[in-house]
DNA sequence: AAAAAAC
């Protein structure tokens, strides 16, 4: 198999890579007139029909490389009943609704049939839009595959392929999937195939399903790096201690802030984290994937539109996610994988902007720093002080184990300070909370300009938070399955959740009519819960 | 020590 080079070139605009001028004036539109190397590499090639196979990270503007010139190409011809022209394969459902986004935005001028199919939401909208003919099929592979056996999907007449983020299928185990799914499609096929890094497998499968692929490499961002200011910062390795750390360090860096993305190793670490920091009145949501669908693209969309100014999140996020602009990534925890840390703190310094990220550490964190100044072959400065420096937290909990060391749940008698007041006092009222809240982030939430856009803003916001929050429930009590998962479905609105006991419930119904009705904070509604 | 993805 021959595949040549092609380097990046300098200087071209979009109008001289061959697009057409419905697309080109879409591009216009959207205020771009210079393509990325990675487009201008490869889009001349991919609107001949060749496959490609682009070496590239996001943030390089690779989803455009593949969109644009596949929206040239559809505009000849079109589609039939559960027979898609093209299949795009992303390895998360926020990527996969990312990749949507652009052909709706470059395709404004086309009449195209877009489909979604992601897992977590119903079937039927997705049925019908298959039915209808889709010209462009968009998807994360379990879901695709679930539709196709059920007889509601022909893949034979794809005519173009897009793998995407191969690497990160291949992390996450999807590469059997990704098998089956090309051996369904016709070798007739034009295959365009993204990945960050090539390990040994990825070739091989390269080898198998692409024919005689140009190579568009982009050499990776090095000035990523430079554009990014790194710290180490100290702390004591119990929760509550990571979590005042975090905290002060919030408010330190608050005039410089714009928007945080705050980067958890769990699931249950992103749940506790994103609870206690809506207690202490940080304007934060919370993304991982345990939570409802809607859950997630509510908070996503929040966070990007500047809704929400802190995003707790799993690595669900670490990779590919597109949100421009965000100035500060932190670490709660060190990244078990060096190579996540590399794609955490890449959420910043977008788009040669400069951005800051802080890394928590703590004692036995030391040999994932080692790995990671390794990989990206600088020493990271500690913020202030390195961990030798650092005062135990002594106390009860350093005190022999009661019981037999079983994980101690957040938000008992070992929280801090101020989940312990709340515990105790239950609906205390905001004048209190406030004093201990940095005045800008207070100031921001007075700052809305149009009161009423505002108020339906932070609805949703809230309702994102209350649905993020029962979906932790749910996920919790997953045997119940039954009762839990039917309402969840086509359910838009949040239920009232029968699972805490009534005096709780009763307590929140109090609360409730102090005069938040059912829109009171989400913060509030989980006092007693945490 | 994890996360993600179908039901």
């Amino acid at each position: 198999m021959s595949s040549d080079t092609t380097t990046a070139q300098e200087a071209l605009t979009f109008a001289d890579l061959g697009l057409s001028p419905k697309v080109l004036s879409a591009v216009t539109d959207a205020g771009y007139t210079q393509p990325t190397p990675i487009q201008a590499g490869a889009i001349p090639h991919a609107l001949l029909g060749k496959d490609v196979l682009g070496i590239a990270q996001t943030g390089t503007g690779k989803t455009a490389s593949f969109v644009l010139p596949m929206l040239t190409r559809l505009e000849k011809g079109r589609a039939r009943a559960r027979m898609p022209r093209t299949l795009i394969l992303e390895p998360t459902r926020e990527l996969a609704a990312q990749v949507e986004e652009n052909f709706v935005k470059y395709g404004k001028n086309h009449k195209l049939n877009i489909a979604l199919l992601i897992g977590g939401v119903s079937f039927d909208e997705q049925d019908k839009k298959l039915e209808r003919g889709a010209d462009v099929l968009i998807a994360t592979p379990g879901r695709l595959l679930d539709h196709r056996e059920r007889g509601k999907l022909l893949l034979n007449g794809v005519e173009i392929l897009v793998i995407d983020e191969a690497d990160r299928m291949l992390d996450m185990g999807f590469i059997p999937d990704i098998e089956r799914i090309c051996e369904m499609i016709p070798f007739t096929r034009q295959t365009l195939f993204f990945s960050a890094t090539m390990p040994p497998e990825i070739t091989k499968l390269t080898e198998k399903f692409l024919h005689a692929p140009v190579r568009v490499e982009v050499s990776k961002a090095a000035s990523a790096a430079t554009n990014i200011i790194q710290r180490l910062v100290k702390s004591g390795s119990k929760p509550w201690d990571k979590r005042e750390t975090l905290r002060n360090l919030m408010k330190a860096e608050d005039a410089e802030l714009k928007n945080a993305i705050i980067f958890c190793n769990r699931k249950v670490e992103v749940s506790e984290l994103f609870r206690s920091l809506l207690k202490y009145d940080f304007d934060a949501g919370a993304l991982h994937g345990d939570m409802d669908q809607r859950a997630r693209m509510q908070m996503l969309a929040n966070f990007r539109d500047g809704k929400l100014r802190y995003l707790v999140a799993s690595d669900v996020a670490a990779r590919g996610l597109d949100i421009p602009d965000v100035s500060h990534v932190f670490n709660y925890d060190v990244p078990i994988h060096a190579e996540d840390y590399v794609h955490r703190i890449g959420r910043t310094g977008r788009a040669g902007r400069s951005g800051k990220s802080f890394t928590i550490a703590t004692k036995t964190d030391t040999k994932y720093i080692d790995a990671i100044e390794r990989l990206i072959g600088t020493k990271i400065e500690w913020h202030d002080g390195d961990l030798s420096t650092v005062v135990a937290s002594e106390g009860e909990d350093d005190a022999p184990r009661r019981g037999k060391g079983a994980p101690r749940r957040a938000g008992r008698k070992d929280d801090d300070r101020k989940d312990r007041g709340e515990r105790k006092r239950g609906g205390e009222h905001r004048a209190g909370r406030s004093e201990e809240v940095a005045p800008a982030v207070v100031a921001q939430r007075h700052e809305q300009p149009d009161v009423a856009e505002a108020a339906v803003a932070e609805n949703g916001e809230r309702r994102a938070r209350k649905d993020a929050i029962r979906s932790d429930n749910t996920e919790r009590k997953s045997s119940d399955r039954n009762e839990q998962r039917a309402p969840e479905r086509g359910d838009t609105r949040p239920q009232r959740d029968n699972s805490r006991p009534a005096r709780q419930r009763h307590q929140e119904d109090n609360d409730a009519t102090v005069g938040f009705g059912d829109d009171m904070p989400a913060f509030m509604r989980i006092v007693a819960k945490v």
